[in-house]
DNA sequence: CACGGATCCTGATGGC
DNA sequence: TGCCATCAGGATCCGT
């Protein structure tokens, strides 16, 4: 579900409201991707400051340390103004003076960390080889170039890797991709400079207007209050196999990489 | 070391 | 209706 426009959506929509809020208890449900890394009385009493958000991750800071969230493939945060019973699969809740914050996520591919310090081994593992915030001012064509210059793999794997930009997921990575006119099997070293350029001013462009939109509803995303996204009404070729390029008509074709599926357009879309 | 494939897990969907 | 195969927004691990 969550690419980085669905994470941004999600952290927006509870931020404000579980921040200066105090942790009164935690709850577990099954196992998610990792474990915790720590005991729970670490977390009671401490206060939420505030939430912000590193490519797919949001990250809690508390008072001493910070919590690391990840949704994982199917992955949501609700942030519930009154307590109630626990879903089937909200795998994690932090119950706040302010809210209940629960993690549903029934796939259970996604994660909550506790690390003592942004900088400590146990944030570094996950956040350590992150490549640059493509909304960011980090995000400069130069790098960007310089980078891809480096990959060999398509282009579209070099995308979804997140070591050299991250939250582009499987989603906006086809339509970025269709955007700026490339095909996703096209090595990233092979791409020219000006193509390079496209799919750097493509990126943003896709991510920024996905969070403006209020993230992608392909299946049932929804941000912390409920509301979905309408990103997936603009679809240019992700999950349209066999119907007609908005662009010149032709049937959007779909291919496998790396175990994900590919959609683009073979006549908009150079090799 | 960079790449490609297998893998974790549950639910929805479609064919027979 | 049941049963089976396939697919799903992610990212790590492992063999080559």
């Amino acid at each position: 579900m969550p690419e980085l426009p669905e994470v941004e959506v999600t952290r927006r929509s509870f931020a404000e409201r579980i921040a200066g809020a105090r942790i009164e208890a935690v709850e577990m449900g099954k196992p998610l991707r990792w474990p915790l890394g720590c005991e729970l009385v670490t977390l009671v009493g401490q206060r939420v400051l505030g939430v912000r958000r590193r490519g797919k991750y949001l990250l809690l800071d508390l008072e001493r340390g910070l919590l690391l969230v990840h949704l994982g493939m199917s992955g949501s945060v609700t942030f519930y103004a009154e307590p109630g019973p626990a879903g089937k699969h909200d795998h994690f809740s932090l119950y706040t003076t302010q809210g209940v914050l629960r993690l549903n996520d029934p796939r259970r591919f996604g994660a909550v960390v506790f690390a003592p310090d942004e900088r400590s081994p146990q944030a570094q593992k996950l956040l350590g080889r992150l490549g640059v915030e493509p909304l960011g001012d980090a995000f400069v064509l130069d790098d960007f170039c310089q980078a891809l210059k480096q990959r060999s793999a398509p282009i579209k794997q070099v995308l979804l890797a997140g070591e050299t930009v991250v939250g582009v997921g499987n989603i906006y990575a086809s339509e970025a991709l269709f955007l700026a006119g490339i095909r996703p099997t096209t090595r990233a070293s092979k791409l020219s400079r000006p193509r390079v350029a496209r799919l750097h001013a493509a990126v943003r462009q896709v991510l920024l207007r996905a969070v403006e939109k209020g993230g992608s509803t392909l299946r049932d995303f929804s941000n912390a209050q409920g509301e979905s996204g309408h990103f997936q009404l603009e679809a240019a070729v992700y999950g349209r196999a066999g119907q007609p390029c908005r662009l010149c008509g032709s049937p959007v074709r779909t291919i496998r990489q790396g175990q994900r599926s590919t959609f683009f357009c073979p006549v908009c879309q150079k090799p």
